[in-house]
RNA sequence: GGAGAGGUGGCUGAGUGGUCGAAAGCACCGGUCUUGAAAACCGGCGACGGUUUACCCCGUCCCAGGGUUCGAAUCCCUGCCUCUCCGCCA
């Protein structure tokens, strides 16, 4: 949610601002709005402090012994004046808070223009593309008789699920210890195990609801639960509804979970194999930090990221994401691209976001500087470190050997009972 | 699933219809004292919103949402959560 003072008193440059993203907001509406909840509240507050001040007069009225039906009389006629003028400045309030949460983040000066992903700009390149000495194949092929099942969990479920067996399946899993090994011996994150169902207010905190709803998996029944779309909701969360000690940031939390996405809207994209799936899973890295830290952070939060990368030997870039295609929360992303051999593509592995106070004000999740009085908002960020799918689809895919056996790279070896090649004829 | 108890400020915890936004303690901040610190003493100290240059003032908030009443932390209803006992269960 944006700062309502910024909406009210600089709505033109907020209106430019969401326009570089193709975001319309309706200026006038907004500005009448604001002009009736003005009054309507001034008026139901001074009918609230009459109301209040008869009916103290009564309550004394009566311990002196006095009559107090001049006063009833009296407060009786305000009744029905002020549950009309509540009831209505309820509603529009409600009203404007439903659009407030409709509107997206403001974007950081340094996010470029453009309209979709074909106008990111590439920030960084790191690693050189493999040259084969014979066609490589994709992770599809690769997987075909090696422990990549897709008909099978077409048939236990539908598509855009797969089953994982054996060595690759344990590749998938050694990912998972690696890279949370990782961000927390060497990069200063704690692991957290959290829900993987959750309830709307930690949507709406994330800012998932009430726009994107059709993106998650929602129960049935009893429970008003989503599956979660990605660990940044439930983690991102733990922070909602509190007020932290300026000595407890930066919070930083890393979150092994599977992610559901139902993907709607996106029918007949990446169709063939493990790139987007319903059900992945992902390591997440999430920043709570104090305001003017949030832009640092957002750096070394990439980086870690990039070092997962490095240390696995994949070739990725960086790019910076585009006014249009940066998300509904996000002030400003950077996202990796690792190279796919079987696509001859830079395909997307990892998402870092800074989400300014954006999040923190949906979730009223505050923290204490320590020379002023007031909470203030703190800054949320996160990013994938990383995709463990797409992962394990770019090892398979750039590890690759003539005979189709994958070399395992040297870092995971540990984790696979020091095997170094899977899926060997041998 | 059954029975019971309870959700109050950063924390603990009093408060069962009328100046209660709420006692007290802890924590925190300022001051006195001290070489310094601690202790002691004095004072301050909720959030959000409206109005305002500011002070003031006003409103809302005692889990959430409804209701009763001139007036609700206090009474009623619904939901959520926590705890205890029993049952069931990975």
């Amino acid at each position: 949610m944006l700062d309502p003072q910024l909406l009210r008193n600089d709505l033109d440059a907020v209106t430019r601002n969401l326009a570089r993203r193709g975001y319309q907001l309706d200026k006038q509406a907004f500005a009448d709005l604001e002009q009736q909840r003005k009054a309507l509240q001034v008026t139901t507050q001074e009918l609230q402090a009459k109301r209040n001040r008869l009916s103290r007069a009564i309550g004394q009225a009566k311990a002196n012994g006095e009559d107090i039906e001049p006063l009833l009389a009296e407060v009786s006629r305000l009744g029905e004046q002020l549950k009309q003028a509540e009831s209505e400045l309820h509603e529009l309030q409600g009203r404007m808070n439903d659009l407030a949460m409709g509107i997206p983040n403001l974007l950081a000066d340094d996010v470029p223009d453009g309209r979709d992903e074909d106008d990111n700009v590439e920030v960084t390149r790191w690693g050189e593309p493999r040259t084969f000495d014979f066609e490589p194949k994709d992770h599809v092929d690769l997987g075909e008789n090696a422990g990549l099942d897709f008909a099978t969990a077409a048939r236990i479920t539908g598509s855009r699920f797969v089953v994982m067996s054996g060595d690759l399946a344990r590749l998938h899993r050694a990912l998972a210890q690696f890279m949370l090994d990782l961000h927390t011996g060497e990069h200063g994150y704690t692991e957290m195990n959290v829900p993987f169902l959750v309830n709307d207010d930690s949507l709406r905190g994330t800012g998932n609801l009430p726009k994107f709803g059709e993106d998650l998996f929602r129960l049935e029944g009893d429970f008003g639960y989503s599956l979660i779309p990605t660990a940044e909701v439930p983690v991102t969360n733990i922070v909602r509804e509190s007020i932290l000690d300026a000595d407890d940031l930066p919070l930083k939390m890393v979150a092994h979970t599977p992610c559901f996405r139902s993907e709607a809207g996106s029918y007949g994209r990446d169709t063939r194999g493990m790139i987007r799936q319903h059900q992945f899973e992902k390591v997440e890295l999430v920043q709570i930090v104090q305001p003017e830290h949030s832009l640092a952070a957002h750096e070394t939060l990439t980086g870690h990221a990039e070092t997962v990368l490095q240390k696995l030997g994949l070739p990725y870039r960086k790019v910076i994401l585009c006014a249009g295609d940066t998300g509904f929360s996000s002030r400003k992303t950077y996202d990796l691209e690792v190279w796919l051999p079987g696509q001859n593509a830079y395909r997307e592995i990892s998402s870092c976001s800074n989400f300014g106070d954006f999040q923190a004000r949906r979730m009223k999740a505050r923290w204490r500087h320590p020379d002023r009085k007031k909470p203030e908002l703190v800054h949320t960020l996160n990013g994938s470190g990383l995709a463990l799918g797409r992962t394990l689809v770019a090892v398979m895919e750039n590890y690759q050997n003539a005979d189709g056996s994958i070399d395992v790279p040297a870092v995971l070896q540990p984790y696979m009972g020091g095997k170094a090649i899977i899926n060997s004829a041998t």
